[in-house]
This record gives structure tokens, sequence and C-alpha cells, in this order.
DNA sequence: AAAGATTGACTCATCAATCTTT
DNA sequence: AAAGATTGATGAGTCAATCTTT
């Protein structure tokens, strides 16, 4: 890295002008199953965890504040698509479940998600999504 | 691009957990000026139009709906950073004024947000940071 | 009627304070 | 006291409905 070492003008605002405009067309592209990403993610966390987890678990796992998670449950019961319940082993917490109707909308949302994915992503030749890949975990190495 | 053809695995959510690691470390280097990203970039475009724009115009210029806007100035006012006064051409339209303390916090502002942006972007070689324009450019072409 | 702005209701995120249970 | 969850306040964004002025 040289004297003239500079990098593209504006490259932060042209990033996250970006990934909101990736994360909106995501966003379109779920809205037929009444999903949106952050339920779509609460919902994969749960399927993943074998369909239930204690509300702080699932806070970590979505790398967010446990009161967001609270809200966002209330949200998907608000849905139809998680129930809370007592946690036998611990008086003080709750466990998030999902709900038949819950596994059947994570797996539509997932399709949904993926093919959106897919279609953003296939501009992209082999070479680049590695490029990609590796400038995004040394942005994110601070 | 070939039959192999491929992209990483979670591109998707890796770039927006980068979109946003980012850009709550520009926030943080913010934050001293008591400054959030959206009031420096409407400060930002007052700045650049001259001092004063309709709230519709800073609306498209920040590419966001007109009631947040609304709510943004109002914000902003409270801050004693911006006025809002009655657009001599136009009855129905407000101006929004930038003052001269919201000059001094822009400015202020800028300097931290172009610190925290070099410093985030100069782990990147002069050709990744060329790359990186190239795909961002992709992928905001649908 | 159409344009500009605002208001109200909602999602999603944060933090600080609180309540309950351990 | 400390841990788990909730509540309340706030910021930032959306959309739909409304008010005012053209």
């Amino acid at each position: 890295m040289g004297v003239s070492a500079r990098h593209a003008p504006a490259a932060l605002f042209s990033l996250l002008r970006v990934a909101g405009a990736v994360e909106s067309h995501v966003d379109v592209r779920l809205a037929p199953s009444g999903l949106s990403l952050p339920k779509l993610a609460a919902l994969d966390r749960l399927v993943k965890a074998g369909g239930q987890l204690p509300l702080g678990h699932l806070a970590e796992r979505l790398a967010c504040v446990k009161s967001n998670v609270t809200q966002l449950i209330d949200r998907l019961e608000g849905d139809g698509l998680v129930t809370r319940t007592h946690d036998p082993a611990d008086g003080r917490s709750r466990l998030a479940v999902i709900t038949d109707r819950g596994r059947e909308r994570h797996a539509e949302g997932l399709r949904l998600q993926q093919d959106a994915e897919r279609e953003l992503f296939s501009h992209l030749s082999d070479e680049e999504s590695q490029q990609l890949a590796v400038i995004l975990a040394k942005l994110e190495r601070r």
C-alpha cells in the first residue's frame, strides 16, 4: 500500500446505500410470506435450535439486545408463529417456541429469501464473490 | 460464469452484517459531535445546497420519504442546528435553513466521519477498493 | 384536483429503569 | 446481589390519511 493508496471516494456511503438497497430488495421478495427479514431470522434461529430457545439466547444468536427480542417475539406471537412458555429449568426464563404455522412460514420465507439472494449475487462472477468475501472480512475486522 | 458459478454462502447476511458494523462504528466516532449519520447527512445536503432547501427536495437528496424528513428536521430544529421558514416562492413549501451552529456542527461531524471512513477503508489495498466499487455497482444495478 | 407538509400508526433498533426469580 | 425479561423513552425509517395552498 504505497503513497498513492486512496480508497474510492464515498466508499462508506456507497456501501451503506447498496446494503440498504439489497436489504429492501429482499424485504420486497419476502413480503408475500408476511415476514420481514428480522422475523425470518428469529424463526430461523428457533428452527436451527430444534424449535425453542430462551429469549436471552435468541438475543445472542441474533446479535441484538434483549429488549429487542422481547418486542420481536411479541409481534411473532401476534402473528401466531411463536408462543411463549415458562422455562421448567429456571423460573426467570421464558422460552420462545415456534408453532406449526411458524415452521411453515419459515420454510416459505427461507425459500423466498434464498431466491432473492441468488438473484442478487448471480450477477457476480466466482472471482468477484471471492473478492467480496475477502473485503467484507477485512472491513469487519476493523 | 460457468456451471460451477456459486456465490459465497450467506453472502447476503455477511454484507448486511458488515454494513451494520461499519455504520455503528461511524456512529460511535460521530457521537462526540452529538450527531447521528442521518443528521449529518441532512446537514451535509443543506450545506451543499448553499444553506437551505425545501423539505421535499431534501427528501429526494436523502433518498427517503418526506415524512421522514419532517421528523428529522423536527429533531435538528430541537438541536438548534436548523430552522424552518416559509418559502416566499410557494406558500405550500417549507424551507429547512441551516443555522450557524448547524454549520459548525456539520464541519465537526464531517471531519469525524471522514476520519472514521479513512480508518475503516485504509485496511483495503488500492486494488481491493477498486474491486469493491465494481462489485457494489453491480449489486446496486439489481 | 394536485402538490407540499404533517400526523398517526407501525416496524425495528437502542438504552435506562424496573420487576421477578434465583 | 445478580440474572432474565419487560417497560418506557427515543431515533430512524415506512405507509396511509389528512390539512393547506396552489
